[in-house]
DNA sequence: AGATACAATATTAACGCTATCGTTATTTGT
DNA sequence: ACAAATAACGATAGCGTTAATATTGTATCT
C-alpha cells in the first residue's frame, strides 16, 4: 500500500474498474451510455459502483468533457417568495435537460454579486441567469470577457449584456399610478426602501404618471436599507406627519404596504376610506390581510422558465428570435384601493 | 492555429504565462502565495491577469489540489427569513476563511435532497451543511460513504450522521406550552401544515404538556401541504367549528399564526380575548401584526455560525470538544396571549 | 574565499475523467 | 462464402491546475 499522498481518497473510475476487471473507459460508458455496453457487464458495473458508493468527479469531467452542464443562478435575495418562484421555474427547465443549477444570493450588493461571478466562473459554468440589469464595471467585465450565454432577468433591457427576460417596471409604476389616479385620488405619495434599480424606475413611472396629471410630486419618502414591516410602519407615520392630506401610498413592495397596514389598524384608520395602500409584487401576504392588499402582479416562475429555456438554446447553439422578452404584468386590484 | 479541438477557449494559466514570460507554476504562485514571487514580477502578472480577463479553472485547481475549498449548503427552503439567516451565519464564517459555499434547496422533499446531495458530492466539495437529521436511506449511505464533514442543522441530535447544531422542538413545543398553561388556557389547540420532523417534534413537545395537566389533546388539526396564511385562516375557521371552545392556538409556524390573526380581525374576534394565538420561529412579521404574535424565537443566525465553525474545525483536522450542540430557543410572549 | 543559506523561478508528474482512435469479435447482406 | 458493417471493449493522450522537487542566482557568514 504505496499510498500516494496526491490520492483524495475517494472511490475513483479505476477503482470500479479494477473491481470489475474492466478499464476505465468501460465503467465511464456505463454509466454515460448504458447502451453502448452489454446489458450483463452493464448490471455488474452498476452494482459494483452502488456498493463501492463511487460518485464521479466532475471537476474531471468538467476538465476533460467541453460541457459542465452547470448553470449559475445569481439573485439579490432567497427569502423573498418573487425569487423563490423564479429558481422554481429555472428548476423546472434545467433540472429536466440533465443541467445543475448553481444558487448564488447578492444580499443586494453589488459588489458581492461581483465576488459570486467570479467565484461560479472559476466552475466552469456553461451560462449564466443573473437578476437585473446593473452590475459593476468588473462585473460586466468579467461576463462579457467570459464569452458565456448570459441572461439577466426581472427586467427587460435592450442593453443587457447577452438577453434578458422581465417586465418594464417603469411602465408597471406608470400604469399602477395611472389606475389610482383614474380611481379619484388627488394625493398620491410614493414609498420605497432599498431603492435599487427596479424600485427606482417605479418610482419614475409613478413620477409620470403624476406629472402627467399635474398632481403634486412632493410626496415621496425613500430609504437605502432594506424594506421591513416595521419601515412600512414608519414610512406610513412619517408621510401623515409630513403631508396630512395624502390619500393614497404606493409602496414599492408588499412589505412595506403591509406594514402600514398594519400600522393604519393601530392606528383606527380604515383603509381604503382613510388612505389606500398598494404594493408591489403580489405576495402572498396581499390576499391575506385585512383588507387585502391592491398590488402589481409580476410572472415570477415564467421569467425563470422563459430565461431557462433561453439560455438553454444559447447553449446548444439554437437559432435565437428574441434576445429580450416582456413578460409583462398584471395589476391585482384588492380592496385596499 | 492548429486549434485543438480539446481545447476550452478559455484564457489559461499557461496562456498568461506565455505573455509574460515565465512559466505557469510561477503565475498560480502570483495568484495563491504572492509573497512568494517577486514585487515587480507579481506586479507585471496580475496586470496580464487582468487584461487577459484569465479566470481560474476550479476544476483543474480540485483535481490538483487536496481542497477544494467549498462547501455545500442544503436546505428546505430559501423563502423563509429562518434559513435566509442561516446562510448569512455560515457566509459570516466561511468567506471570511475563504470558502465557497454551494447553495441547494429541497422544497421539503426528501427525494429531491437526496438528489442534491449526490449532484454536490461530485463538486469535489470539502464538508456539508445540512437540515434536519431525516433524510432517506440513500442520501444517509452518500453521506457516510462519502467521508466528509457533516454538520446537520436546526435540530441537535446525538445519533445524527456525524455533527449537528441546532435546538431540541419537542422541548420548545413542551415549555411553549407548559407556558400557555401557565397563563391560564384551558383548551389549547395545535395546528401545523407540511408536518415535517421538526413540527412533528413540537406538536409532540405540546402533546406531552397537554398530557402532563391532564388537558384534552383533541384540539390538532395537520395537513400534509405548505403552510401559507389562507391556511392559517381555514385552520383557524375549521378549529373553532370543530371545538368552539378553544380558548388558544399554537401553530407550528408563524404563517399559520399570522394568517389566522388576519381571519380573527375579519371575524371579529378579540386576540387574545377571544382567542390567544401563538406562532414559531418569531419572524419579523411577529412584531408587525395587531396584536403582535408570541412566538418561539430560535437562533437562527446563531446556528449557521456555529455550524459553519463545526464544520471548519473537522476539515481542518482540529480537535472537536462537542460534536453536537444544542443552543436553545427563547419564548417572545407578545401581546396575542 | 569558500561554504552555507535563502530567495526566486523552473521541471516533472500527477489529479480523475473523457475524446478519439484502435482492436477484436460477431453479425449482416448479397 | 466473403467483404462490409456493427457491437463491445481497450489504449492513449490531454484537459488546467498544483505538489514535490530541482535548479538557479544572490546574499550572508566565518
Amino acid at each position: 500500500m504505496s499510498s500516494n499522498s496526491r490520492k483524495s481518497g475517494r472511490v475513483t473510475l479505476q477503482d470500479v474498474a479494477n473491481k470489475v476487471g474492466v478499464t476505465k473507459i468501460t465503467v465511464s460508458r456505463a454509466i454515460r451510455t448504458p447502451e453502448k455496453v452489454s446489458e450483463s457487464l452493464r448490471l455488474t458495473i452498476h452494482k459494483a459502483i452502488d456498493k463501492m458508493g463511487y460518485v464521479p468527479n466532475r471537476a474531471a469531467s468538467m476538465l476533460s468533457a467541453k460541457q459542465s452542464k452547470t448553470i449559475v443562478l445569481i439573485v439579490p435575495s432567497l427569502s423573498n417568495d418573487v425569487f423563490a418562484d423564479v429558481v422554481r421555474g429555472i428548476n423546472d427547465v434545467m433540472l429536466s435537460q440533465g443541467f445543475q443549477i448553481l444558487l448564488g444570493h447578492s444580499g443586494y450588493s453589488l459588489l458581492e454579486e461581483e465576488r459570486l461571478i467570479e467565484t461560479y466562473l472559476q466552475f466552469g459554468i456553461d451560462g449564466i441567469i443573473i437578476s437585473g440589469t446593473h452590475h459593476t464595471e468588473r462585473s460586466n467585465r468579467l461576463l462579457r470577457k467570459s464569452n458565456l450565454p448570459v441572461v439577466e432577468i426581472m427586467e427587460c433591457n435592450d442593453n443587457a449584456i447577452d438577453m434578458s427576460v422581465g417586465l418594464d417596471h417603469a411602465q408597471a409604476g406608470y400604469k399602477m399610478t395611472q389606475h389610482l389616479i383614474g380611481k379619484g385620488y388627488k394625493n398620491i405619495g410614493f414609498a420605497g426602501a432599498r431603492m435599487d434599480l427596479r424600485a427606482q424606475l417605479r418610482l419614475d413611472g409613478w413620477r409620470k404618471a403624476i406629472w402627467e396629471t399635474e398632481l403634486s410630486d412632493a410626496r415621496v419618502l425613500t430609504s437605502s436599507y432594506a424594506s421591513t414591516y416595521q419601515m412600512g410602519a414608519d414610512m406610513l407615520t412619517e408621510i401623515l406627519g409630513e403631508w396630512p392630506d395624502t390619500d393614497c401610498i404606493f409602496f414599492c413592495n408588499d412589505d412595506l404596504a403591509a406594514g402600514a397596514l398594519f400600522e393604519c389598524q393601530r392606528r383606527n384608520l380604515k383603509v381604503p376610506k382613510d388612505i389606500a395602500l398598494v404594493g408591489f409584487n403580489d405576495l402572498d401576504i396581499c390576499s391575506a390581510t385585512n383588507p387585502k392588499l391592491t398590488s402589481v402582479c409580476i410572472p415570477s416562475f415564467d421569467i425563470g422558465e422563459q430565461a431557462a429555456k433561453l439560455l438553454l438554446k444559447k447553449i446548444n447553439g439554437e437559432p435565437i428570435e428574441n434576445k429580450h422578452l416582456d413578460l409583462g404584468f398584471i395589476i391585482s386590484e384588492r380592496a385596499s384601493t
